[in-house]
RNA sequence: GCCGAAGUGGCGGAACCGGCAGACGCGGCGGACUUAAAAUCCGCUGGGGGUAACCUCGUCCGGGUUCAAAUCCCGGCUUCGGCACCA
């Protein structure tokens, strides 16, 4: 009879449903949210879009956070981790009028097939706290809040250049991307249209945003941010236009400049096409060519604006501006290098010191005058490039009664005489723009207002929400939103006067709905409020935060502004959302493109699973490389990891059988007793306790999982000698199981049962036990092997007593023959104990 | 162009503080078990040289600091991500 046969084979689709059932009946996911004793610890994954399949890089975010979940859990943690959909969006809509489904319907049905996937998987999400956005359980809480924040001044409806998306509509500004400005969703060039539209006032938080201390993010994630908010200071600088025979002058044209300091070296201006004063600043015999430039520059807005390097276009109005320092006039040109988004739309241009101004200067043959000077430089040496560098001890020049001075402090100088003349001021300007929110789509949550003759814009009264998606709308026709056409959705009376009225037939961008759900989890039943105040208090902000990067100038700043834009509605006392912050990376297909259905490069997870279980596939995953990294797919070496888990199985439950292959299967190793191979068998498992638990905590699964395997090598060794199945061995494999229980969670509940009642002990979970504590003495050695260099290269190695000190280690290491015989008579200069990890001898080389 | 991350065996990756480069796994080679295969088990596996003990080269490239560099500094190259004339 074969020793295998002796145990039953590891058999994961038969054990993972059942440890699953058994989870649910104990209730090992759920926290208890009022529990005030225990810590908490509030685990957030960023819920999914229920597209229909959970694939394999869904796995690759969850798993490894169903671990940390586990982990914390086993540490004594209340640990909350709920799980949602982020119901709402595009793809909803576009299953509709493709295959005449309701967006609903689709989405309710994608819903509950990922539920059972996520359940195979193993993960411990508690269900209960489930939320779903696009029902309006939900949703009301979005028209609630924008009644709120439109109260407060922090919503409101304006005019704008707007990005236009031909599928999804209008865009924020961060959801258009890449040189060629295509939509972040769908991947379609993107154009500008000048719209009305709804915007929410995250500018006003644009210093606060800049603000990191007390939260621990990932630093590119910090970066990122800080570089969209583009904060930059200097100063406001106001030109008053020169008088002309067309034009009486004296408008005032305001500018922002980051360098005040260079402000005689001003030799013309420049105003966006879009600028204000353009018509009226227009020269008769001007008028013409300023009238094509507009003309074209409009129409390039949408595909041309685009490249840096492209050559500068502009026109000349006909018009002057003086220079308030020094009373120059100075010609006044257009041209669409100059936003009208950012600062006031026009700039000085200062060609010396700036090299689009430099460019444009040198194309059109305008006056560039040097004002700074680096101190080797003469003041009027010439300039083949705009010298924009800051040397040390570079000066002023050309400049007044401020030439000589230090840059700084001319920059200082020069806006002190502009506040006392009231031509300027020290300013600030900002990059971020508002957040554009209002959307041409079906599929969201309707925008809380109505249109009224004569009462304007009108708030729909707080106790009149939901605003209701009506669900029998037709979408046969342009593709344009239905509700656009829905009277019984349109025709309303306006809830101020009411007379005959419009309802507002945008919705909100769904990062509406991700920018405050992790609050609602808390409290998803509640019916007179969106947040539960006190749950707040209690379990915010949220420890940990899970999720891809692709969101860092999005969703994740998005959120921080709500939070804050809710705490200072009164909503809830917390100002940051995530305490702590950690990006996965990225599962690619394996052509190394992102996953997607019509590449044809999506890894279906439940093919592994039914192959290798899903403990397997959890802990490839984790095995794969860092977590932070992600990369193409691969199932190479998937094999190895479940060889892994049977080798766990097999050392468990048959450690006295011996495989036949090795000569010394059932033999201790050469040279130990049956209680040093016990010490061995300690010194092993408490060491390995001691790096897996920092490796958990430090979410560095890929070597937490290189560890355990080691741990279970190493017992290989020794399995069908005399120690296994000892105290040691016993020892070592208890430890083994709970190191492994939140990684691989069904086995290892599995085996420590089959051992429960293999000693006629009742059933349990290895879920409920306290992780186990490192016995240091069981992990300390008693000796230790120290490498011998000569001049930096390994040429020997000595094991010595761990307690040792230098001088008897120096004079053990210098006795050894291979060292002598190395050093040849010579005498080592010197001598390097680096900290006892290794010994140096340092020689002159004959 | 600017900002950020990264470059280590045939492959995924390890080396956390400057201290044995290549842990762990895949793949490959050899062996045991088997009538045979699969599965399982054991051993070897960075390049070059040597019968061997060993020697030597080696962490993107070129310099530097140091007793000692994958790790720190200077310069460059490549890949990936973000930004896009932001005054």
């Amino acid at each position: 009879m074969s020793d295998r046969a002796r145990i039953e084979r590891y058999q994961p689709t038969e054990i993972e449903p059942r440890r699953q059932a058994r989870w649910a009946e104990l209730g090992i996911d759920r926290a208890d949210l009022n529990d005030t004793i225990r810590p908490k610890y509030y685990l957030l994954t960023m819920y999914p879009y229920p597209s229909g399949d959970l694939h394999i890089g869904h796995w690759y975010i969850t798993t490894p956070t169903d671990a940390i979940a586990r982990f914390r859990r086993m540490h004594g943690y209340n640990t909350f981790y709920p799980i949602g959909f982020d119901a709402f969006g595009l793809p909803a809509e576009n299953a509709a009028i493709k295959n005449n489904v309701p967006p609903a319907a689709w989405t309710m049905k994608n819903i509950e097939n990922m539920r059972r996937q996520f359940r195979t998987m193993g993960a411990t999400f508690q269900w209960d706290a489930e939320i779903i956005t696009c029902l309006p359980d939900f949703y009301r809480w979005n028209q609630w809040i924008f009644n709120k924040l439109l109260a407060a001044g922090l919503a409101y409806r304006a005019m704008a250049p707007v990005d236009w998306c031909p599928n999804d509509g209008t865009l924020a500004r961060e959801q258009v991307e890449g040189t060629d400005r295509h939509c972040w969703r769908c991947g379609a060039l993107v154009e500008k249209r000048d719209l009305e539209q709804w915007f929410l006032r995250i500018t006003n938080y644009a210093d606060e945003l800049l603000d990191f201390t007390g939260i621990d993010w990932p630093e590119p994630i910090r970066v990122q941010q800080t570089n969209w908010i583009g904060r930059s200071e200097g100063a406001e600088v106001v030109f008053k236009t020169a008088p002309d025979p067309h034009q009486p002058g004296g408008d005032d044209l305001v500018v922002f400049t980051t360098r005040p300091d260079t402000l005689f070296g001003a030799t013309f201006m420049v105003l966006a096409p879009e600028h204000a004063l353009v018509e009226r600043l227009t020269a008769p015999e001007r008028a013409t060519e300023v009238a094509a430039y507009l003309h074209q520059a409009r129409r390039q807005t949408e595909i041309e604006r685009l490249s840096t390097d492209r050559e500068k276009t502009g026109v000349a109005l006909g018009a002057d501006a003086i220079n308030p320092v020094n009373g120059e006039r100075i010609p006044i040109w257009i041209a669409d290098y100059v936003l009208s988004g950012y600062g006031t739309g026009a700039i000085m241009a200062v060609p010396a010191h700036d090299e689009r101004d430099f460019a444009f200067a040198t194309k059109f043959g305008l006056t560039i005058r040097r004002v700074i000077a680096a101190p080797d430089t003469a003041d009027d040496a010439p300039l083949d490039e705009a010298y924009v560098a800051h040397a040390a001890g570079e000066r002023l020049v050309n400049s007044g009664p401020f030439s000589g001075l230090p840059a700084a402090e001319g920059f200082a100088r020069i806006v002190d005489r502009l506040a006392a003349e009231a031509a300027g001021q020290r300013a600030v300007n900002y990059r971020i723009r508002d957040w554009l929110v209002s959307r041409q789509r079906y599929w969201g949550t309707p925008i809380p207002v109505v249109y009224c003759p004569t009462d304007g814009i009108v708030p729909v009264p707080d106790v009149d929400l939901p605003v209701l998606l009506p669900d029998d709308v037709d979408f046969k026709g342009s593709g344009e939103s239905p509700l656009k056409t829905d009277h019984a959705f349109l025709d309303v009376a306006c809830p101020r006067c009411g007379g005959p009225a419009r309802r507002e037939t945008d919705t909100m961008d769904t990062f509406v709905d991700s920018s405050w759900y992790w609050y609602r989890y808390l409290s998803p039943d509640k019916t007179d409020g969106p947040i539960e105040r006190d749950l707040v208090d209690r379990w915010g902000p949220v420890d940990q935060y899970t999720g891809g990067a692709e969101h860092a100038v999005m969703h994740l700043l998005y959120s921080r502004f709500f939070t804050k834009a809710l705490a200072d509605l009164g909503l809830i006392n917390e100002r940051e959302p995530f305490k702590r912050l950690f990006n996965q990376g990225q599962i690619l297909g394996a052509d190394g493109e992102r996953m997607s259905k019509s590449r044809g490069n999506v890894q279906d997870p439940d093919e592994l699973v039914q192959r290798y279980g899903a403990d397997t596939v959890r802990l490839f995953l984790m095995f794969m490389g860092p977590w932070d990294q992600g990369g193409p797919w691969s199932p190479t070496g998937i094999g190895g990891v479940h060889r892994f888990l049977n080798r766990v199985w097999t050392l468990a439950l048959d450690p006295h059988g011996r495989e036949g292959g090795d000569p010394d299967a059932g033999k201790l190793p050469a040279g130990e007793d049956g209680p040093a191979a016990e010490r061995a068998i300690r010194m092993a498992a408490h060491r390995t306790l001691r790096v897996v638990t920092d490796e958990y905590e430090g979410f560095r699964f890929n070597t937490m999982v290189a560890h355990l395997m080691e741990l279970a090598n190493t017992l290989f060794r020794y399995r069908g000698s005399d120690v296994a199945g000892g105290p040691a061995w016993n020892e070592a494999i208890r430890l083994l199981l709970l190191m492994l229980a939140p990684a691989a969670p069904h086995i290892s509940d599995e085996i420590w049962n089959r051992l429960r009642t293999a000693a006629g002990q009742a059933e349990s979970t290895i879920h409920g036990e306290s992780w186990p504590e490192v016995d240091q003495a069981a992990s300390a050695s008693e000796t230790r092997e120290v490498p011998i260099q000569v001049n930096g290269k390994v040429r020997d190695r000595i094991t010595v007593p761990a307690g040792i000190d230098e001088a008897d280690l120096e004079r053990l290491v210098l006795a050894r023959d291979r060292v002598r015989e190395l050093l040849a008579g010579r005498t080592p200069d010197r001598v390097i104990h680096a900290g006892g990890r290794l010994v140096n001898l340092v020689v002159r080389e004959a």
